[in-house]
DNA sequence: TCATTCGACTTGTACCAACAAGTTGAATGA
DNA sequence: TCATTCAACTTGTTGGTACAAGTCGAATGA
């Protein structure tokens, strides 16, 4: 396959980079030139380990930086790939007033409108609140909440994880939100026939790499972090619900239009 | 130090892991249980490896998952530490109008704010449109835009990098953008002086791993990723700007107020 | 006192070996 | 024809060894 051997002679005067680095540097640059494009399997760990004139663990250093980037995935029996990046588009800022991105309205609907095939599972607890939840609900930690919870898929695949904590001085007035199952016309229209207006809301993003727990569920590899998007409702007089979104981050992408965006036809990306 | 040995006992029926994974899971419970507070260092690889009966490299691959989930970090000759979290808020909705979070205004401020030490380089280029940049600026791929690049400190650790493209349109009306040097008054003021308003924006927020390039800028370690804020500015007729902040995952996090909040006093976190 | 050396620690790199486990496709046999 | 087996691949796990390289503090010597 490859008769020549891979040598340091690219390294222009640079500093001495160890071999698992350099054997992580010349496939990153294969498949950023298009040599291996996305999808595409990369040689075996051995045809690797000939070529680069390395040990098998050398070069599955370098594999596992590559791995730990995003990059490429790896599984047993079948070899390494190059990943895909498909992402899908999150408006955020379209849901400033009643339809609310909770149960099922929104996302089902974005999700049918792409093309793609919704699913999702949901339940119902009550739990103490956790003491990020307690602080943004302005609640005592470990008071009562009730926890709305969903995993949602695309076309089979895990796509994100949703959380909402309402806190217990809303269930007594609006008792649905502790029952299990949908709100037909959905939590927010609910909440206002209630006399629970949501007039605003609070957004938090963050990132970091999964839990474990968050890789199980979102069936995450090495390498992928998890986009964060936590919003607090309030109404008039307090805030009424924490909703945490926990996103895979290499499908996903979040969106805030504000202000005028007349010149903004056709879409940005 | 440790006379009891690790053993797979603790496994309630649960499926066999392989036992680089029990060590991980071990550690990270005692890191999450405060056995290891934030900041403190693990046992070393040896010790760890007399516990859990294991070879050093198997610890070390227990290790090597803690790392690139973010938990903990290594040095070379001082060991493994456990990660601090010290996030830093961005308030993206609040410069809707004016006041671009631009040329060091309400980041220096930010920080200054915050009571630390903020410090930036700055720098002046004229480069052909990247693809994507072209695409939201409207503009041809390739073609002539003015790029200002700041690199941002705070306290002397790498922050974030921020580049933002002016397409070559504008830098006819507004010569200034192509100079070097700061625009004291802000460049959206200096725009707006030359007739030329941002009446809206569009934020795009991803996350990923750091290219080699970017762990280099930021100095981020294994397991951090970064957080990608591309904010498109829009004048009545067209887009104007395209600024792209790359910022350290593990030290930021977004916020946007929306709508009315006045229940939110005091700050949510 | 102060700077240097050096030893004892730490993690990093690189190699070897062996076997486990998942996948695929060709050969086999009913 | 069709299901099964099996061989030949793949990556995953675990052990070993050796040395390089970074850090720290104690011992050394001027």
């Amino acid at each position: 396959m490859y008769q020549q051997v891979e040598r340091v002679s690219d390294d222009g005067g640079m500093s001495k980079q160890p071999k698992y680095r350099q054997v992580a540097d010349a496939l990153r640059r294969e498949i950023d030139s298009g040599t291996y494009p996305p999808g595409s399997r990369l040689p075996s760990e051995s045809e690797l380990s000939a070529r680069f004139e390395a040990s098998r663990n050398t070069v599955r250093s370098g594999l596992g930086l590559l791995v730990s980037q995003g990059l490429v995935t790896s599984s047993q029996g079948l070899g390494y790939e190059v990943a895909k990046h498909e992402v899908f588009e999150l408006n955020a800022s379209r849901f400033e007033n009643l339809s609310f991105p909770q149960d099922g309205d929104a996302y089902s609907t974005d999700v049918a409108n792409a093309g793609r095939r919704p699913h999702q599972t949901f339940r119902v607890e009550i739990r103490p609140a956790p003491e990020d939840v307690a602080h943004r609900l302005k609640v005592e930690p470990g008071s009562r909440t009730v926890l709305r919870f969903c995993h949602r898929f695309v076309d089979d695949v895990p796509w994100s994880t949703q959380a909402t904590h309402y806190p217990s001085w809303l269930v007594d007035e609006a008792p649905r939100l502790a029952e299990p199952g949908d709100i037909a016309e959905g939590t927010t229209r609910y909440l206002a026939a209630h006399g629970v207006e949501q007039v605003g809301y609070f957004d938090e993003i963050a990132t970091r790499m999964p839990t474990p727990e968050e890789a199980r569920m979102l069936e995450i590899g090495a390498g992928v972090p998890v986009l964060l998007w936590t919003r607090t409702g309030y109404s008039e007089e307090r805030p009424i619900r924490s909703t945490v979104t926990t996103f895979r981050g290499d499908l996903n992408r979040m969106n805030y239009e504000i202000g005028s965006l007349a010149a903004r036809e056709g879409n940005t990306q």
